[in-house]
DNA sequence: AAGGTGTTGTAAAAAGATGTAAAGATGGCA
DNA sequence: TGCCATCTTTACATCTTTTTACAACACCTT
């Protein structure tokens, strides 16, 4: 779980934003000025602070230089609307994101997600893939029919992934060169299609369903869903 | 310098802020739609992308969304003004951050430089690593398996340690021979394949999962995360 | 329905990459 | 010098991908 801290002189602001925060799943920490910001990043270690910029005592912009000092803690910046050089000069200061105000709670989840993706990396992301019968984890590069591990060669691998993480919809050969061959798809290429063919071999040899990969004349290829 | 990519149909509003970031002291390179955007992410290696949510083809979102699957590349996205919905998509796609169009230069070199500095001092100082029941000690240059000692020559330590770097990712062999041999890779130097072979043995003798180490033909190896 | 045109399926050959044992080369050190 | 550990080169087996060739198929036109 992440810890949040959340730094803004609007309490009834911060309230609101703490709870829904932490119905997210967030660990959430709130105050109510710059200096007890400052205190709280040298004491706690907080994954992300949220940072108003207009308070009274000390704005946000001096409160976010004293704590570059120290800390490289992520930082999100709120600030009113069309607040142009306060914008730059805190993305100039370390700033992660800038957020104008008022903002909808879900946009400053989405933005605080983002931050933390890229900062550290949640076990979270879908490694495993399910898709009836068959399941295909990216992290392992293996893919698995029923108990059945499949031997794939990379090629297939890359092929089987990228049509099973754009599962129930058809995807072109253009794609699939580009994921699975990282090149595009050349003029008499064939090589998708064989590529196709053998992996289609191999995992009906397991499955009942001959049609798990449907060919879409001249559109792509599609795995099906059920 | 850092190397950009920008995409955007807009051909003359490309042109502008090529230049303009040129200026800026930036590697720029220019395309204008989702599809050449994912070959140029695949192809050369770029340290950020600016991309148009609005395209014609292949809007910005499905293009982030395929290139999502092979590279972690930072990504700006510009959008048309007060369109939320994309916004959030986006950066939960894992943009970086989101620009509304239009905006002046400015700020976008502004936003580019927040998330450079942010991203670029990554190559990670971190003295211990720990990857399932691997542990790489960078400081000792020292590696175990579970609680076995490995008995790594300096290469393999160099080769394992900077896969266990990138955990996750496919490292080119290019890059393994930069940094375990300190040289660019020859034509018919088979050296990598050879440490990576008495590497493989050293590990798997006390593993019981044999692909700890994945080849990706073609395209380098990858130390599997669990 | 019949024939034309381009697309897809797939076996097999060709080209290219990787795995690895063993021989050769290099450099440190007693 | 001779030994030893390490790295590189070599050689060959094996595996993967690409190309090729042809049959089967889909779709269009008449």
């Amino acid at each position: 779980m992440s810890k949040l801290l959340l730094i803004d002189d609007d309490v009834e602001l911060v309230g609101m934003l703490k709870e829904f925060l932490q119905q997210e799943g967030f660990d959430v920490t709130a105050g109510h000025d710059g200096i007890s910001a400052e205190q709280y990043v040298l004491a706690g270690h907080f994954d992300l602070m949220v940072l108003d910029v207009m308070m009274p005592m000390q704005d946000g912009i001096q409160t976010l230089k004293n704590i570059r000092v120290h800390s490289n803690i992520p930082v999100i910046m709120l600030t009113a609307k069309g607040d142009n050089d306060d914008k730059i000069t805190g993305l100039e200061l370390g700033a992660d994101d800038y957020v104008p105000k008022p903002c909808t709670p879900r946009e400053l989840v989405a933005r605080i997600r983002a931050i933390l993706k890229r900062v550290k990396p949640e076990p979270s992301t879908q490694t495993e893939i399910k898709i009836g019968d068959l399941s295909i984890n990216s992290a392992q590069r293996i893919a698995t029919f029923r108990t059945h591990l499949l031997a794939l060669t990379s090629t297939e691998f890359n092929l089987l992934e990228t049509l099973a993480r754009h599962a129930g919809a058809v995807v072109s050969k253009e794609e699939l060169s580009l994921q699975a061959l990282g090149r595009p798809l050349a003029k008499f290429d064939r090589s998708i299609d064989v590529h196709l063919s053998s992996l289609r071999q191999k995992v009906t040899q397991y499955s009942d369903n001959p049609n798990l990969i449907q060919t879409i004349y001249r559109k792509g290829y599609q795995l099906v869903t059920t």
